[in-house]
DNA sequence: ACTATATAGTTCTATACAGAACCAAATGCA
DNA sequence: TGCATTTGGTTCTGTATAGAACTATATAGT
């Protein structure tokens, strides 16, 4: 292995790093206080994908320990925004749910969130997103595949 | 802005979220326990861009607080791994150094490494990093720049 | 059925991280 | 020169995060 390619994949990494970090403290900077960018990822994706799933299921889908994501789900329980119950299925295991208030606050913050979207839709355009996507998602997907392959 | 063309942007954001999320595990597996991630880019910055360099300087690099900087260098600088001088031109301000055990350190951790990047390599080769690099560098600069013009 | 093992989640603990307020040196400007 | 502002860095504080060990339930193998 090359030296030069070696370094192409930290730097990819690297620019990746960054790029969490800045598109982080932007979503963060529109969240109401003290909500952090995981929690409001969490309610999203409840959302999106639907809810009613395990917490160890969302753990997964963002690729967090479990126990990270026990403490992001107690935040968001404790201000109302879901609801976890028993899992009638599996006495070991819960669901999580989103409620009406929890549905609400998530897309008050994707509108206040839309013009920094605008913004960075003027200097990055979306067609740009569209060709990256496909990619990413292809990388996640290895690195995905390749860390349950190690564990 | 449509719904949708929104949604990508989230999209493009939470991709880079998991893989941020996922390159770091991968990464801190490797490192000397206790050792985080963070500090190792720090390390690997210096080496690579040179050191001397202001701790400013060096949170810019990364877009992260500057006190969260001061606490990584404070980390390295306990483990003998960098030098910490005050800057002769610049009575506020400070310069960082890599010592010879934090450039071995990191040579040995990059070595450590490289088992995981052919791993990679092997699924995401690296033509794939190379047409991606362009792509995020320009995301990553205009988020930089954007985020500069907001403050 | 009985034991071993695996799985879901929590708790305990230590560290990282980041906002806010702060201090000291430097710069701008009247 | 004197005062206000800016800049570089630290401190103080509260929260997030994650490893390790733990509990309880479920599943597998015999």
């Amino acid at each position: 292995m090359h030296e030069s390619v070696m370094s192409d994949y930290f730097r990819l990494f690297n620019e990746i790093g960054i790029i969490e970090q800045l598109s982080r403290t932007m979503l963060e900077a529109r969240l109401p206080p003290g909500f952090v960018a995981a929690q409001f990822t969490v309610l999203n994706h409840l959302v999106r994908v639907g809810d009613g799933r395990t917490p160890l299921a969302i753990a997964q889908a963002f690729q967090v320990p479990k126990n990270s994501m026990t403490h992001s789900l107690s935040v968001l329980e404790r201000e109302g925004l879901i609801e976890v119950r028993k899992n009638p299925q599996d006495g070991r295991s819960k669901l999580v749910y989103i409620t009406d208030s929890g549905r609400t606050l998530r897309q008050r913050i994707i509108d206040s969130f839309a013009p920094d979207i605008a913004r960075i839709a003027d200097g990055f355009p979306h067609e740009h997103v569209v060709r990256l996507l496909p990619h990413l998602e292809e990388l996640r997907k290895f690195l995905d595949a390749d860390r349950d392959a190690r564990n």
